[in-house]
DNA sequence: CATGAATGAGCCTTCATTCAT
DNA sequence: TATGAATGAAGGCTCATTCAT
């Protein structure tokens, strides 16, 4: 799980009052600081998913969470920081949902991939206004920002990547399958979901569209020998 | 093809000049106009790309283009409309390129799909400072450009999902072959090869990865029956 | 009294203590954007006045003021709106002003006619700044603007012509006087006291103007079976 | 008759050419220049009148005046000077108009001051989109022009108060009027003509505007022993 | 004489950030 | 902790003026 560096709450020693009362007090300070922050995060994402980065004013973001500009800076180093940290999120959705979805699907490769698939898309759905703004004010943020992003994308594709491996030594996709590549086309479109709405209009249910996607990838990669096994992927009713 | 209302040079004839020598200063002057738009295109995209369109200011573009400030605002009424200048350069760029791609192709349907994808990827290649733009900016544009923009991509995507449409009523593809989603994921696919030096490193070569996007994504839905007619496309060397 | 839309200072209350000492933060909130207001107005008055509207970089405006730039868009609008602050303030000073000097004129019309063309020219004199811009920029103005200095200074001048109205009426003035017209002279011979320095040098004072300009006035109309009633007006010794 | 400094046209020697074709084309320039000059000075007068000194550009000036704006420079020295050209043709006006109108009116002092009057507020009409511009952007010019207009503006009265003072001699004026300001009454009545449009509307039509306005200022000044020589002037039947 | 492309200083305005309360 | 007044740098854009043609 990835924490970025939130301004470090290390919440030290204070002045002099009694530690019993004392550890109640920093207790309820951390739960209003999370709070705070989520409710800060939540605002941000719809505000610069609709208007961009750019289009949020550190004023916007005050009042759309009902608190004072000067507040944002005790919880977030600068606007960017806020960026950072409503990206991060999402990134750490994914790190805290696909895993465990691919565990539930079983041993088979196959299944996981799916698993894996339908799990991104499922992040990406309800993080949609943030996941937008991954691809789209990734440059906004300095190298260092962009980096960390950039490691955080690679750690929470890795599940996936490693069931595409798998799938390829056991057989059961074609050898000649690009691991890298295929895995970029996945992640690919699970976050055109995202972007689909601007570029495609609302025809397809999100149902529709996992279902319809995983065909067509799977379809792709299957080794025809072991087509009839993943009949209810490769050929769904929808 | 498209052409943007870049400011209308209706030009003042005035007085009484023989005409002849009127025409070909006109000329002149619509060549050096055709000259500065080129240049200031060709430098927005670049820092653009780089930066973010609020990333880059008029005065950066002016020095990048080694023209003054001033001069940029007698060839687009706004920073925006510089914006929206670069993104339809693209896209005229495609209606340029693809649909001689794909009579070039030959009659059938999955050539034609081939070339019309091999095409794409080209222009974004070509363009690919501007072409990220596309995705990362469009929000930043006025709705009436936003628009212009939405009709544009959907004209320039025409001829691909016709060939997608021929495939499967010629029975080369999958009956079950969604056109419209398929067509959406092979624009995807190529605008990716925009976005993967962020999202990818250099590992591939502009060559294999068109090939061996092609051959993944057509494997998944040229009829099994058909397989062996395009194994040059399906299961290349590289 | 008028009161221009200043930005209306919302406030915002928020989480929940106790009331008293937010009202008195309230207050002094207010107390001190009174002054500054006063302040910057004030400063506008001095300059514009100076230099013309367009001679007066908000630059120009915040360096008289002891602000910064920023600041000033706290309390207007847009430089316009200081603009339009300043006149109005004229206009509700003669509000303010001349009703309590017709009253205390008495009920002879003649007086109030008197009464009220030296509380106008005394207004003026010590707005004397900002009277001119009245004149010199009402048409830097939008037209809802100007639409409201319009409205103000028609009822600014309601005293003045209902005076005169009653002069006519009870007999003192001659009957053929257009009471429209008279009341436009005596407010431009008010307003020429400010235009004056630039148009007059400086060689009499405000009494001898005002004195005089009574006397030449009221002769012009008090009906001559009335003279000598108000000799102390028409023919003064000054 | 005042010409203010509209870059001397010297028009000395050319080349080599014989005398007399230079004669003649130097005849046929300075036409064209004067019409060049009364073309931009009207053009500016209009603009200027509706839009405000700096609401016109110098694009704007050149666009209306159906010339380009590099043209302009060859008349005027920059648009200051063209304001103060706009303006000194009204004053020129007065110069023009005003002297023969008074050697008209025959040897009467009080018919003098009428007709002065009466010739003042007909240049201003004729000129009312200039006039104005006296007003409203003498603080736009710098201080030597600024003196040269008040030097003008005194020059130009100086047939007003003459005719004042002959009448105050004449014992047709009571004794105890002050010719300097009797005589800036009038000229702001007059200017008010000019003024009258934004401040009073369209009510009068310019024959009852001088003549009320005339008789309301007479009656104010004529000796009550005279009353009778005049009743054509103080008691209009209008 | 005439044109209009080109310049660049300067203007209004916004907004991230700080800090006294 | 929380507020919001205050700052000032920076940005987009305009426009008077120049100059090569």
């Amino acid at each position: 799980m990835f924490t970025p560096d939130e301004h470090g709450f290390t919440g030290g020693s204070v002045t002099g009052s009694p530690g019993r009362a004392q550890d109640a007090d920093q207790a309820a300070r951390v739960v209003r600081a999370e709070w705070r922050t989520r409710q800060l995060l939540s605002a941000a994402a719809r505000l610069m998913e609709r208007d961009g980065f750019h289009g949020v004013s550190m004023q916007a973001l005050a009042d759309e969470a009902s608190v004072s500009v000067g507040l944002i800076y005790r919880y977030f180093g600068s606007k960017e920081d806020v960026l950072l940290a409503v990206i991060v999120e999402v990134l750490n959705a994914f790190d805290a949902t696909v895993p465990a979805a691919v565990e539930a699907a079983g041993a088979d490769p196959v299944e996981r991939i799916a698993a894996a698939f339908r799990a991104y898309c499922g992040v990406i759905n309800t993080h949609r206004h943030a996941a937008v703004l991954t691809y789209r004010e990734s440059k906004t943020l300095g190298t260092r920002h962009r980096d960390t992003i950039k490691s955080l994308e690679v750690q929470t594709t890795a599940p996936l990547r490693a069931a595409i491996r798998d799938g390829v030594e056991a057989g059961l996709l074609t050898a000649d399958v690009d691991v890298e590549l295929f895995a970029l086309d996945l992640i690919l479109l699970a976050h055109a979901w995202a972007l689909k709405h601007w570029y495609f209009g609302a025809t397809l249910s999100f149902e529709t569209y996992v279902t319809r996607q995983t065909a067509l990838a799977l379809r792709a990669v299957v080794d025809p020998a072991h087509r009839d096994d993943y009949r209810h992927l490769l050929a769904p009713r929808t």
